[in-house]
DNA sequence: TTGAAAGCGCTAACAA
DNA sequence: TTGTTAGCGCTTTCAA
């Protein structure tokens, strides 16, 4: 590829003029600084990109530790990444699996997690021998949580509170949950869930509450087909989510279980969406018969027919603004160790109002439902 | 962080010895060897990824040149190169921008391309003066393609004759095509409809070419919307391509000129299911009034209410395939110029029979169609 | 204005 | 079995 060398020795100087005059720093003689560039130019030369970051202590990359790109809600964090890093001269890779043991030898600045568990995962194992500047995703699952790593959280409690009193003032009252976790989980929507559940669903709640989980659903064999439930998966290891499967299960389980919920609260658009298409193929309609209210607002709705009822976490935001903590953390600027989202509601044609309020058996725009 | 300096220093040895001992080449004795490792380990020492780079001219990562990450077709191809990167000990890097002339100054080993387009871009630019390891994921556009990039191509035109030769069977004539380049782009799809309706449409053939392109519809300043037919797009940036919402805006097109068409022939999936929805907002059946034949066969596929049928192009082999010759060709082994990925029809419920055949007003299985 | 020298963290050939 | 030396491609200090 030619270096420097090569170039010095051809132009009869030393490297370290062609370095001056590569790099316009110090002095150089315009003659020699022509005649140098030429060499360059003729030569195709490159700056070798390792040995530059050898010197600057800097690869310019960051890792976006993430594994599941069929959700839309991680496509869309990792392009607001992308757009924050561009702008200043970054780079975002993408781990492909979820080793964190190898991150040391990996060449990046930084990394950003996806989310609490995997933060508190990495810190429990090689963050504890280790230290790369870290970001942290987050969603307001833990109370406490170490300062080690700086968090860009989106404000998942306002965004579901208002999603409970939206359906609340729409006259809904028994309302089942989806979810792919436990109960016990501390997600700020299953917080929220469970409060509106201990009024009006009393000690029937746990009916009510579909954890599409091996944890949840100790006799269900459906829900070993998501890898991650399989007991052979690492702990180490994050497998993908499989969410809008997790979705269509719920519904199923939703039919089984003869819930008399007029909506249900999903964990995801993933979910919402999986449920969606599967409790039509069992012959109910959305929002005809059920209500569905999602959790995301990212592009995968276009697929949909009908306008989702969700709520807009603001994924991109969320992406550009981890990026930025950790370049102040890289940069050795000062940062903020908390940053909010904001989140918004979005209302869409799948959740419709009920019972007194009388909006009946109205159909979305459309007129779609099956 | 530590260096190997440091722990010669502090257990009284050479850095070679250090570094034979953490390599477990080369002699060292039995108690040195012991009291290194022991040190390495208290200093949580970890060799330095770039340094390691640098000796061993080796970065362990390829890029995979690829913008629009809300292609499910780029998240499958993808997801087959981490695999196949993975049993190797690579990694995969994105872009995130198409800046082809950034690419000498990062940390790869070699570089795969998304189409043929975009190496041929490559090729005039940068690619003239600078020499990376590359392959390409190819479909059969190009008739003559340099020999500096192996291609790993689909056999587009094995899977469109297919798909063509289903819908004749199924008794369909009138045929539209929906795609988002002109007639002249060479792509395979197209030229299998071209013969099909050189046949069937004669001169009324370009009516029924639905190209959603500037270049197809000067006059319709609907494309506009798409960033990539404005004019401030440089030709060094390969901006996302909207295939869904170009697939939405067909439907509004096909509506328009009022075309008899009992099917249409989609570019690909995302265009099909864009089509899909937005043709049923406009008060037609899928496939009660008009057939729909994508192209992909993609998980996206998921989201949709029916099957689609499509073409299987197997991208996530395709992507395994990119790598597993690139990394031939960056590790000096002897590697095939062309190599060949399976294609299937797949047969769903968008396209039903038409005409003498009779299957009439079938409907698909799950009574969907709005 | 220039170039020799030291160094970034690591490897490897060779002499001891 | 060990340490010295030279070098990967580049930067930067400092003496000339």
């Amino acid at each position: 590829m030619g270096t420097r060398k090569e170039i010095a020795e051809r132009a009869g100087v030393s490297v370290s003029v062609v370095s001056r005059a590569l790099n316009n720093s110090g002095y150089v003689s315009a003659e020699k600084r022509e005649k140098i560039l030429k060499i360059a130019r003729e030569l195709d030369y490159h700056p070798n990109p390792v040995a530059m970051s050898l010197m600057s202590r800097r690869t310019r990359q960051i890792l976006f530790m993430c594994k599941d790109l069929r959700n839309a809600f991680n496509i869309e964090l990792y392009e607001g990444m992308i757009e924050a890093a561009h702008r200043q001269n970054y780079m975002i890779v993408l781990s492909g699996d979820m080793d964190l043991s190898r991150l040391p030898s990996l060449l990046v600045d930084g990394v950003i997690f996806p989310n609490e568990a995997v933060s508190l995962s990495y810190l429990e194992g090689v963050g504890k021998r280790y230290f790369l500047p870290a970001v942290t995703a987050a969603y307001g699952a833990q109370t406490s949580f170490p300062r080690a790593i700086p968090r860009v959280t989106c404000d998942m409690w306002k965004a579901s509170s208002q999603m409970a009193d939206y359906l609340h003032s729409l006259g809904h009252r028994k309302i089942a949950c989806i979810c792919p976790y436990g109960m016990d989980n501390g997600d700020p929507r299953v917080r929220v869930w469970v409060d509106l559940a201990a009024q009006s669903l009393k000690k029937d709640r746990d009916r009510y509450y579909i954890g599409v989980s091996r944890q949840c659903l100790p006799d269900d064999r459906r829900v070993l087909q998501f890898q991650e439930e399989q007991e052979n998966v690492g702990l180490l290891s994050f497998p993908p989510e499989h969410y809008f499967e997790k979705g269509c299960l719920a519904a199923d389980i939703f039919v089984e279980r003869k819930l008399d919920a007029t909506a249900v609260f999903c964990f995801n658009d993933e979910m919402a969406m999986g449920f969606c298409k599967r409790i039509r193929q069992l012959g109910l309609r959305v929002p005809g018969d059920i209500s569905v209210a999602g959790t995301d607002g990212t592009y995968s709705q276009r697929y949909f027919d009908a306008e989702l009822t969700t709520m807009n976490l603001n994924a991109v935001l969320q992406g550009r603004r981890c990026v930025e903590v950790l370049l102040n953390v890289i940069e050795g600027r000062k940062f903020k160790y908390v940053t909010n989202v904001p989140v918004a509601l979005k209302k869409g044609e799948t959740v419709r109002a009920v019972g007194r309020a009388g909006s009946g058996n109205a159909r979305p725009k459309n007129g779609r439902g099956v």
